[in-house]
DNA sequence: CTACGGCCATGACAGATGTCATGGCCTCGC
DNA sequence: GCGAGGCCATGACATCTGTCATGGCCGTAG
């Protein structure tokens, strides 16, 4: 019998893959979790054998998780997102996910990835790894992501360059590069594609 | 037996839940839809009791397709989404949607709302319509969120106003109104603040 | 060692953006 | 009719943003 945590904020997609899993004959969910906090509390305390983790979660999300839970509990772990970029992966498979799989699969597939993965294999969906390999890297350096991450939400330039304790010429210098690597007209914009991109 | 036509682009979701709602003893799921216009298209064809409509789909959204339907088809619509906002519980009213419930509910309530349509009655979320009711409207005029749309992307001020057709300084001014009204300081701040409430 | 590139900073400049005052046009409610 | 308010526009102004040239600091590859 495969033990298996779900961790999804979605209530609607947790408990409906939960109650579809239940219903195979070697598959125990033993846990429903609706953030990464709450799952890593869960998995050191149960230590299923199967770890289901939606990327994206409040506060800490389900890669974080994954990498906290790596090195403390022996379970094996298969990440699911929405956004299955290229970059979304690398940052799952730094984190040492055993699993990957978009939420474009359908839900039937879930139980045979688990079983592969609780077998000790691995499993990545086959279409995001082929745009991850196809996909060049971002053109942009951590700096510069920062700069993004830091006015994604629409701030100044001036409260860009404080929260980072930066000059603001120096934050207009990285926009400034940034744009020029993009082709892109306005640090919005570059933000929209980055996220697009999976960049940050 | 209630005929379903369920829609939502995102394969995992979908199947899971048609999965589920086939294990009902008096629920058939017809069909399997990924966007708006499919969904009417097939609704048209098979004229379901119920249609299960996500409201986030790409091209013709679930709402979009409700308001079509309710037109030409005798077919009653449930109306499910990721973002409760009392904007979007507007809007699917408007179009004429049957049911209303948010992704936060779990999958096995849906069963319980499609039969309650199907026999007549209306079903809206309890918590989306409390804050509905609670949330004042949009203090912006019409105008005013046209510019907010077309900005929405990070684009130019002369970029809204040749899409608007107006003057750049018009397009200035409805800006400083909206930032008057919302105390913010820059276009993109206000065009997420617009998107969270659902004014967009 | 030297060259290169990432990172930080400054200063100057052009152009974009937001603010404000003002005015015309139109519709709606009183 | 008259006032209020939405909508469009202009012009002037202050500020913000992005570009460019330049230079210093540091670590790494050759």
């Amino acid at each position: 019998m495969i033990r298996v945590l779900i961790a999804d904020d979605e209530d609607m997609i947790r408990t409906a893959l939960a109650a579809l899993l239940r219903l195979e004959p070697d598959i125990d969910v033993i846990a429903e979790c609706r953030d990464g906090a709450e799952a890593v509390e869960v998995a050191t305390r149960l230590t299923p054998d199967v770890c289901l983790f939606d990327v994206e979660m409040p506060g800490m999300d389900g890669v974080d998780a994954a990498a906290v839970l790596r090195r403390t509990v022996a379970t094996r772990i298969v990440a699911v997102t929405r956004h299955a970029r290229p970059g979304v992966l690398r940052r799952a498979l730094a984190a040492g996910v055993h699993g990957f799989m978009p939420k474009s699969r359908r839900a039937q597939d879930v139980a045979e990835v688990i079983r592969q993965v609780a077998g000790g294999r691995r499993y990545i969906d086959p279409e995001v790894a082929a745009d991850a390999l196809a996909d060049e890297r971002s053109p942009l350096t951590d700096r510069e992501l920062d700069v993004l991450r830091a006015g994604a939400g629409g701030e100044t330039i001036a409260q860009i360059a404080s929260t980072l304790h930066l000059s603001p010429g120096t934050v207009r210098n990285h926009v400034s590069s940034i744009l020029g690597k993009l082709h892109l007209r306005t640090r919005q914009q570059a933000a929209i594609e980055a996220r697009e991109r999976g960049w940050i």
